[in-house]
DNA sequence: CCCGGCTTGTGAATCCGTGCACAAGGGACC
DNA sequence: GGTCCCTTGTGCACGGATTCACAAGCCGGG
């Protein structure tokens, strides 16, 4: 499930703040989501809930951990060492989390041999060599749209079996690769569906009493 | 639907490359999903496809583009100015699609007063009256984790409706907000989720030839 | 003008995720 | 030891999304 996540960061807050024991209402609470959903979700970890009382919060972030394959850290390899593949590579929250950068590579040679938060770019033929001699499993791609494709196959070539991709491109790779893609524009664009669609209920309230004339006017 | 945006950018490659025409199973292809499911999305749009040829493409992208509210630019404002702030001010891609950065705002001082991407940093003191004298209505966070709610709650003072949140916090809002979460962490998690499925299934295979040995060892 | 082939649009069956409601069970207090 | 209260775990019903399959419809060629 897409929200053990979730559910992770929020008890390791918890437990940070010295919360030892949870019910799933205020698990529910702090994810935004049904108290049910919650139960269902931790059930299918096994039964590590003591009724009348809730959760043990280490004992569940354990279980959480085990479950998603965080019990120990996964090296990642970042393609792309551009404006987002730097703000990544510098960003520290990553190895914070269990996955740090284990190398950062490019094609562009005014970028390779720069240090990006103690790392250092690497040319891109460097790839296989890197992800083999770190053991990383999962790639980040980061370079331009037209590029990412290429880079998939660069990653996939080299040993990588799960793909982050930020380009806004659907790459595809063979059967047994994960791939998961975050596009900025998409969800940008998926916001500015809801605010036209608040903008034309408003426009349609108000159409009755002063018609033609348009709510929240998106004059130049 | 949320697959109206990956098709609005397929089209837009597809028109770009000078194909004026395109079949739902092409478009499936493309965007790596069912046939039948383009057709129903795409019919939610109206009956705008030609039976024995297809959709034409311009036409697609602008009802889609209308759909999506996308007829118009929507502006938009960073709160945050570090490494992701930075970077995303710095994306020329944001304009391109309808998103120009309206302004950017931070608490720092050192950081108010720079100049990023061509957009000035601004004090968060400032954020309604940018808000407003550029009609802003989506607002996208990116400050640290701890700081997202603040940051929620200014914006929403400041009278944008719509949030797309970059930390790893689950942030509230009055009803009539709309609120997107994007979480690197998440994703990430999700990939080692199922890596170690992965992992899990070639240690259970061999497990009958070898018990003891696992497969792909983490060590150190 | 008619016919055959190709693609859309959509009814219908199905599947999956969600949420309700409640029985089962554990803990604390008496 | 008993009882009461609180919370978990889950059977069940519901709704939306997905997929199949096919009739409807358009176009080009004969
Ligand atoms: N910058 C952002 O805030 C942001 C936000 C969302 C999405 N994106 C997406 O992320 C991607 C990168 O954005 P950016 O702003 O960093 O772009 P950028 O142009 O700054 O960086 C791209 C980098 O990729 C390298 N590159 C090009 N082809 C390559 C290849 N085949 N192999 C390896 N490296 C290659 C280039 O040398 C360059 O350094 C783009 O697809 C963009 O749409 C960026
Ligand atoms: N850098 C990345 O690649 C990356 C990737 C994924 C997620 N994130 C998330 O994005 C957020 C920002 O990351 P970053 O690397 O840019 O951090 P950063 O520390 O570089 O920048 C944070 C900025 O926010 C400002 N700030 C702090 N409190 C504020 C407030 N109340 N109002 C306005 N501005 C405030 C700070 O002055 C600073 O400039 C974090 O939550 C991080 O988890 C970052």
């Amino acid at each position: 499930m897409a929200r053990l996540p979730v559910y992770l960061q929020l008890l390791s807050e918890q437990f940070d703040a010295g919360v030892s024991n949870i019910s799933s209402e205020e698990i529910a609470e702090l994810a935004a989501v049904n108290a049910a959903k919650v139960r269902k979700d931790l059930s299918y970890l096994g039964s590590y809930g003591t009724r009348g009382v809730g959760y043990e919060v280490e004992f569940l972030i354990f279980q959480i951990k085990r479950e998603l394959g965080l019990t120990h850290d996964w090296h990642v390899v970042i393609v792309g060492a551009g404006n987002l593949g730097q703000a990544l590579a510098g960003y520290g929250g990553f190895g914070e989390r269990g996955f740090p950068v284990g190398g950062i590579v490019d094609v562009a040679d005014d970028k390779v041999g720069s240090l990006i938060g103690g790392v250092r770019v690497r040319h891109i033929d460097d790839l296989q060599h890197i992800v083999q001699s770190q053991n990383v499993a999962i790639g980040v791609i980061a370079t331009p749209g037209p590029a990412a494709q290429d880079a998939a196959d660069a990653l996939v070539a080299a040993g990588v079996t799960s793909i982050l991709n930020f380009a806004p491109t659907i790459i595809s790779a063979p059967h047994g690769i994960s791939i998961r893609k975050v596009d900025l524009a998409v969800e940008l664009q998926i916001l500015s569906y809801h605010e036209q669609r608040r903008a034309n209920a408003r426009q349609s309230t108000a159409l009755k009493a002063v018609p033609g004339a348009s709510g929240r006017g998106a004059s130049a």
